[in-house]
DNA sequence: CCTACCGATCGGTAGG
DNA sequence: CCTACCGATCGGTAGG
């Protein structure tokens, strides 16, 4: 049986994020995720003591994840062009490899019950701030240097994080034309690019 | 009871569609609309054979509604800057005053059970498609006139689309900071202009 | 990790 | 538009 090498806690985990992405939190049951994990509904209550205890859990993996995947590749990268590339590629990256975080995400902003909604908002505005704020940072620098046609930073990351939210909506939503955003990515790019700094990028998106 | 001039019918499409869009399809039930409406659950069913044709007419009113903002106001504009320019202002406009008639549309590509899901977004991509050629189209002929950089009408649209999302998330999604986008959209409607045409807009949107 | 069970509520129907 | 009711399922607990 080298088939069930997972923990019983691992793959709660994976079932439970993959319904909730699916069919979200108030449409799947306790008992949904018990069939799909292989065990009886009572067993789910020995890893978390309630279902929105469960759905914290795993918004808190899939933001962390998140996270730490789009600040990874941009690391050793100092100029503002080759950065936001890098942002934009490990976001798509990440979108792709692993859709289920991002529906998780999204459904933190979409419909979840009165308390927990509260409890998951704040979790995500948090992200949010700090995100807009070193994005305004990263703008403010570039405007500074001449890279981008002067403007107000604050602006300008609305207009990215606009660009993003655009493209990764329809990452996660899309229904049969998925792949038309990934194929067109570097043509996208070309075009954010061009609207912020008035010039064509030299940096290559490759898939 | 001037108050009561609304029909019963009237109420519970109002009703539902706030719940709807707040709670989503799982997370409200028909008891709850009833509450709202002001009458017990079994009256319902003289308007609805059940809660998903519920959903099905509110979509289909929500995304009539949508179409015929949209359409409208770029009926006698020629250039395709002031359509386009006039497409985002209705659209901007349109989920500002309507917030849960675009929470419904978005529903539809989030969260409902297995046989209601297919209903929904057969729906919605029929519309979607639809869009989308006539979009493409459209930056056809502002290719053939040269008013944008020579490029793929499709991919033009693509950008056109994944702005247009963004943008709309923003605004149906966001907690707190909902009118930045707003208060912005003069600037991220530059970018996107010098983005596709490489020169700046000479169309103002208002708010 | 299981069997057995709890009160509450689900979408929907009968019949008036 | 109502009262009264249906079987099924909900999240969660007791006790082992």
């Amino acid at each position: 049986m080298s088939d069930q090498k997972t923990t019983t806690h691992e793959r709660l985990l994976q079932e439970a994020a993959a319904l909730f992405a699916r069919r979200g939190y108030s449409g799947t049951s306790m008992s949904d995720i018990a069939r799909e994990v292989g065990v009886r509904k009572a067993s789910l209550y020995n890893y978390y003591p309630s279902k929105a205890d469960l759905l914290m859990d795993l918004l808190e993996q899939s933001l962390s994840s998140w996270s730490q995947a789009c600040d990874q590749r941009s690391e050793g990268i100092d100029d503002t062009e080759g950065r936001l590339a890098a942002h934009l590629q490990s976001a798509v990256d990440f979108s792709r490899a692993h859709p289920q975080a991002m529906a998780l995400i999204r459904l933190a902003t979409a419909q979840v019950p009165g308390d927990l909604r509260r409890r998951v908002q704040s979790r995500c505005s948090d992200y949010e701030t700090k995100w807009r704020q070193e994005m305004t940072g990263l703008f403010q620098e570039a405007v500074d240097r001449g890279e981008v046609q002067s403007s107000d930073p604050a602006i300008l990351a609305l207009f990215w994080s606009v660009f993003l939210d655009g493209i990764l909506v329809n990452r996660v939503f899309a229904t049969e034309k998925t792949d038309s955003v990934v194929s067109s990515l570097q043509s996208l790019w070309e075009f954010f690019w061009r609207g912020v700094s008035g010039t064509s990028p030299h940096t290559e998106i490759s898939l």
